[in-house]
RNA sequence: GUGCCCGUAGCUCAAUCGGAUAGAGCACCAGCCUUCUAAGCUGGGGGUUACAGGUUCGAUUCCUGUCGGGCACGCCA
């Protein structure tokens, strides 16, 4: 937390600028006040469009109300000067001393500089990745893993109290496709050979796991596979044209003749992709609170008690022998089927009561990441919490668009069922976590991301995250080479810090705090990585004009006492982002 | 066909919920290492913000239309 003898500036001028506004408007006026950093030095460090906005309800010329605000703005130590520019801008000077004093709290309160109680302890859930567990994750999934945990960071870096959850998709149809798949995999192993559909999952991790079966349990799962094709036509004996109903067949067929150990498989898929997954996203420097199973809102009644719950409140109706919900009472373009004439529930109605189930745990504010395909899947969500009673406001739903890979100029193709696509664990070995990562988060969340795959392979040091490293191991050199105490920077006089690149770094580092409460606000870790390059940037220009290690000790102390704070804050922001900060490079 | 998102430098992207002269990186050109890491720095050329209107002190941002691109439109998850 800021030490309160430190403003944040923002804020500060901010009140003053209102007890100025108050008294030339009358005090029950609502007013929005905010001030925005200047892209200028000449216009100051931060301008104010009060006065315009005030403008037309005072009927005065806007440079005439910002003249009466500056001159009825109370003293402040930390305003050097304050003037109107333009068409009624009101910019404001922060004096040196505030800015040199910067450095200081920096290295006073380094690991909480930057953090503030924007948040105030607000509990906020942020749900994301939530793949199926039915097969490696891939570059798709890798950015909303990248995405979602730095947000997390983000938010927690705010002051909001943040809970990170996996939803595992363990019940339904895909789950029974994998434990299908496997099953033929592992009749292969012991020498029976039935046609694999290729609508199947075709990935090798499939025969992977049947040897781990097979080698524990030799033919103990063979039982009677002929059955299997039990009211299937010929063709797909030759294996060449396999639909939907046909799988669901043969799955039908499997349950029948595996019986109870088609549990034992089951169980076996999921824990070694649950698993599999965990454990890239550890690698990947994500981790989760919670993992919430779907099948658990089965087994415990929470579907079918939230289906008796819409179908009390008259949202349910029965047509063609499926259960419809209502969703066109809230804008969806059409009703949707919670429950299918066979009487399986969809993955809406689990989905349904997942959503009251979050609510249920007080989350004031709960942020799901959905892969940018799902946007037509919003409305009858938000539609089914509001049947319920429920502010669908506090649901927000941010759309990751996906990375589109290329190899060769063209687009990669990247199903997890054609057995091609490109996994995050081959992209994390290929140009490292920290890469990744930052890649990842380098343009906004809602943006398409062209993932240039040679590019990110073979020219991996031209990557924007080494410029930002780079820096910080720069600076862990000169400190390294310099003999005295870190402690003594923390209090070394920084008033000779007043060339214009060293007056320019003194107010990135201020900003910083500000970044990361508008990357919190506006769920936009893609402001970090910005930030990042920016006093990077200033700092290797001021590396390269200036030299730090020099005979004047005040000199080198104040300097010193600088790009330690820069590193530090260099260091702050890679941790939001989850890039390690090397002291070599 | 309908709905949602998008269109900014040669390429990839920014632009603080409408602000001042639209910014970076890559690529291209010209310079800088007997001195703290050259994975760096300095300078330069590059734009009618797809197009046409509208709203106002002010538009890349908001509204309408046209063109172009992506995605979604299942009793799949």
């Amino acid at each position: 937390m800021t030490s309160c003898d430190y403003p944040n500036f923002k804020t500060h001028f901010a009140e003053l600028l209102r007890q100025a506004a108050y008294t030339i408007i009358s005090p029950d006026t609502a007013i929005r006040i905010e001030l925005t950093r200047t892209k200028q030095a000449s216009h100051g460090d931060y301008s104010c469009n009060l006065a315009m906005q005030l403008a037309k309800s005072l009927h005065q010329s806007p440079r005439d109300i910002a003249n009466k605000l500056i001159d009825a703005m109370p003293a402040s130590l930390y305003l050097d000067k304050a003037e109107v520019a333009g068409a009624g801008f009101i910019n404001l000077f922060l004096t040196h001393a505030a800015k040199q004093q910067c450095a200081h709290q920096v290295l006073q309160h380094p690991d909480t500089y930057g953090k503030s109680d924007y948040g105030h302890d607000k509990k906020i859930q942020v749900e994301f990745v939530s793949a199926n567990p039915t097969g490696p994750l891939h570059v798709g999934h890798g950015r909303g893993a990248a995405y979602g945990a730095s947000l997390a960071n983000v938010l927690t870096a705010a002051g909001f109290n943040v809970s990170r959850e996996f939803y595992v998709n363990d019940a339904g149809r895909q789950m029974d496709i994998l434990t299908l798949s496997t099953w033929l995999r592992y009749l292969e192993l012991n020498d029976i050979y039935i046609p694999f559909p290729q609508n199947a999952y075709q990935g090798n991790y499939v025969s992977v796991m049947a040897q781990l079966i097979h080698q524990a349990h030799a033919d103990r799962y063979v039982h009677q596979p002929k059955l299997l094709l039990d009211g299937l036509p010929d063709s797909v004996l030759k294996a060449v044209v396999t639909t939907d109903e046909h799988l669901d067949i043969l799955i039908g067929n499997a349950k029948k003749i595996l019986g109870q150990d088609y549990a034992y498989f089951h169980n076996f898929v999921l824990t070694e992709q649950l698993g599999d997954c965990r454990n890239d996203l550890m690698e990947f420097g994500v981790e989760f609170d919670v993992w919430f199973s779907e099948q658990s809102l089965y087994d415990n009644g929470s579907v079918a008690r939230t289906m008796e719950l819409l179908e009390e409140k008259k949202y349910l109706y029965e047509q063609d022998g499926a259960i419809w919900f209502r969703s066109t009472d809230f804008g969806d373009e059409k009703d949707r089927v919670v429950q299918r004439e066979n009487g399986q529930y969809t993955y809406f109605a689990s989905d349904i009561a997942y959503h009251l189930n979050k609510f249920e745990r007080g989350f004031e504010q709960v942020i799901n990441i959905w892969g940018a395909d799902h946007h037509g899947y919003i409305p009858r969500v938000k539609g089914a919490l509001q049947a319920l009673g429920l502010d669908s406001d506090k649901l927000e739903i941010a759309l990751v668009q996906f990375a589109v890979l290329y190899r060769d100029g063209k687009k990669a193709p990247m199903s997890t069922r054609s057995g091609e696509f490109v996994t995050l664990r081959e992209l994390r070995e290929e140009v490292g976590k920290d890469a990744a990562r930052f890649f990842y988060v380098m343009r906004k969340s809602d943006q398409h991301l062209d993932f240039d795959l040679d590019l990110a392979k073979s020219q991996s040091n031209e990557n924007p995250v080494y410029y930002v490293q780079y820096a910080h191991a720069r600076i862990c050199s000169v400190l390294a080479q310099w003999d005295g105490q870190m402690s003594d920077l923390e209090t070394a006089d920084t008033a000779t810090l007043t060339n214009p690149v060293e007056l320019t770094l003194l107010q990135k580092l201020i900003d910083f705090p500000d970044t990361v409460e508008m990357a919190a606000k506006e769920y936009s870790p893609h402001l970090i990585a910005f930030y990042l390059r920016e006093l990077a940037s200033e700092f290797h220009s001021y590396y390269n004009s200036t030299r730090f290690l020099v005979p004047e000790i005040p000199l080198q102390n104040a300097r010193l006492a600088l790009i330690a704070a820069i590193r530090q804050v260099l260091n702050n922001g890679l941790t939001l982002l989850g890039v390690s900060a090397p002291d070599k490079m």
